[in-house]
DNA sequence: TTTATTGCGTTATGCTATAACGTATGGCAT
DNA sequence: ATGCCATACGTTATAGCATAACGCAATAAA
C-alpha cells in the first residue's frame, strides 16, 4: 500500500489499478481503466507492468495473461527468491497467493540433480474456489 | 477414464509434427508446418490440439503459450489426475517433464485446507539447462 | 558540456486464440 | 430407410495479447 518512491506516474497509475481490482487484470484491462488518465497506448502499460514485476510489487498469472498485484510487496526481500504459488478460481476470479517450502525445497533438489538453474518459476492451480463449489 | 478413440487425420497431423519436433512448438509453428498438408486455418490446428491435450497425449506449455507431446503416453492411466512439471530452458528450448509425488501431496494438502477443487495445475520452470549453463 | 540512461508517446505490426457460420459424416433409435 | 444427434471439418472474420522501432524529453554522471 505504501507507494514505492522510485515509481513513475504510470507505474503508479498500473500499481493502484491492479491494486484495487478484486482479481486479476489483463494488460488491456488496465489500459481501458487508465484512458480517462490519458493513457492510450498498450506499451504504457505493459511497460509499466514490466517494471512493477521488476521491483516485485506485482506478478504475472501465466495461465491467465493477467497480472495482479502482490499479497506482501513488504515481505518482498524474505522471499525474492522464492517460489509464488496462486490458486486461481475459474468461477469468481478469486486468486490466493501462497507459499510453501517443502514444495520449494522439492523443486531445489531436483534442480540440483539436473543442474538446471532456474530463473522464474510457475505455479497455478487453476479450480473452484470454496466459496464456489 | 477409457481409451481415446481413434486420431482423426488433423489430430493424427498434429501429434506426429510435435513428436517430431525436439521441443514445443506454438501452434502457428505447427500451422507453418502442415500447410504442406493442406491446412490452412489456425482453428484446424487449435481444435486437434484441443483433442489431443483431452487425450492426454500432449501438453500444453502455459509460461510459452505452446505445446509437446507428452513424454510418456502409455503412462496415461497412471498419472491421469496427477501433477506434470516442466523444467524449460530458455536457451536452447529443451523441456524436461517430471513428477514429483510429494509437491502433489502437498499441493493435495493446501487444496483440502482451503476447500480448493483442483482442475487443473500447471508447474513450469524457467531457465537453463545443464548444457546451457 | 557531453554522454549515457531511463522513461515517455506514437504508429505499426506480429503472435495467440476463438466466434460464428455452414457442411459432411457416422452412429443409432424409431 | 428416416430422422435425430454428436462430432469433425473448412472458412471467414474478429478478438485478445504483446512487442518492434522511431524520436523526444528529463535526469544523472563524467
Amino acid at each position: 500500500m505504501t507507494a514505492h518512491p522510485d515509481l513513475t506516474r504510470n507505474q503508479s497509475l498500473v500499481l493502484h489499478t491492479l491494486n484495487a481490482a478484486n482479481g486479476s487484470l489483463s494488460a488491456y484491462d488496465i489500459l481501458d481503466k487508465l484512458r480517462a488518465e490519458g493513457l492510450r497506448a498498450p506499451l504504457q502499460v505493459y511497460r509499466a507492468l514490466d517494471k512493477l514485476v521488476e521491483f516485485g510489487l506485482i506478478h504475472r498469472l501465466e495461465s491467465l495473461n493477467a497480472f495482479i498485484s502482490c499479497a506482501d510487496p513488504q515481505d518482498h526481500e524474505a522471499h525474492a527468491h522464492g517460489v509464488t504459488a496462486f490458486a486461481i478460481c475459474d468461477s469468481c476470479g478469486q486468486v490466493t497467493e501462497f507459499h510453501d517450502h517443502a514444495i520449494e525445497h522439492r523443486l531445489q533438489q531436483w534442480q540440483a540433480s539436473r543442474s538446471f538453474k532456474p530463473e522464474k518459476t510457475t505455479i497455478e492451480i487453476r479450480g473452484a474456489c470454496s466459496n464456489c463449489s
